[in-house]
DNA sequence: TTGCCGATTACCT
DNA sequence: GGTAATCGGCAAC
């Protein structure tokens, strides 16, 4: 079992790491039990110069804090009042770059993430970010964790994705944020049948 | 303090 | 295809 992904690998460029964190492991220890996934799904935000950012303009409130430290934190949030995302910070200090989870092939634990999920097709279990964060037992509670030891959340080496397995597409959910709206920072793994969609 | 709206999902026709 | 659910963040008043 290979460790941690440590401090250097989330203090790099944030579009490099969404391609990297693909076929990586996200593990989630909660209080309820742990399961994990490798990562087939990621999206880029880039902080203060991405519309679609919570962080867009240096916006700095208690939401985005976690964001302005350094790269290897949970930021995880509200949408909808009812779901949670999970975003990876990025980027050096004062940077407020993350990486939004979209979606996970389901790996360990997976009794529980059924059991966690409504009855749904295991490659349905955490495909999409909120259905992720209700397998994994991720909570809101697990906000600002440093994912690089110690806490309830990390990320381990897993597989080796080439360049063409790698499906790029604009971001999911963002049509209020203008030409931001088009940008191509979605990342896939191509074929991947736990992508939150085709 | 008010009011709008969202980095979604499940269920409806 | 359409939309209800549900509430905290945030900007404006």
């Amino acid at each position: 079992m290979s460790a941690a992904l440590a401090r250097p690998f989330y203090l790099r460029d944030t579009t490099t790491i969404a391609r990297e964190l693909l076929g990586c492991e996200l593990v989630c220890n909660s209080e309820t039990g742990a399961a994990s996934g490798l990562i087939v799904e990621t999206e880029a935000y880039l902080g203060r110069h991405d519309p679609a950012s919570h962080a867009f303009g240096g916006r700095r409130t208690r939401r985005t804090e976690i964001l302005y430290a350094p790269g290897g934190h949970a930021y995880i949030y509200l949408v909808y009042g009812l779901h949670l995302c999970l975003n990876l910070s990025t980027g050096p200090t004062d940077t407020p770059e993350c990486v939004l989870i979209r979606a996970l092939q389901s790996l360990t634990g997976m009794p529980l993430m059924r059991q966690r999920r409504q009855q749904v097709p295991d490659e349905r279990l955490a495909a999409g970010p909120g259905r992720l964060c209700r397998a994994l037992g991720v909570s809101k509670e697990m906000n600002g964790s440093d994912l690089t030891g110690g806490g309830p959340l990390l990320v381990r080496p897993g597989q080796r994705v080439t360049a063409e397995a790698i499906g790029v597409s604009a971001r999911i959910g963002v049509d209020y944020a203008g030409a931001a709206r088009s940008w191509p920072l979605r990342f896939f793994m191509r074929g991947n049948p736990c992508v939150s969609r085709p």
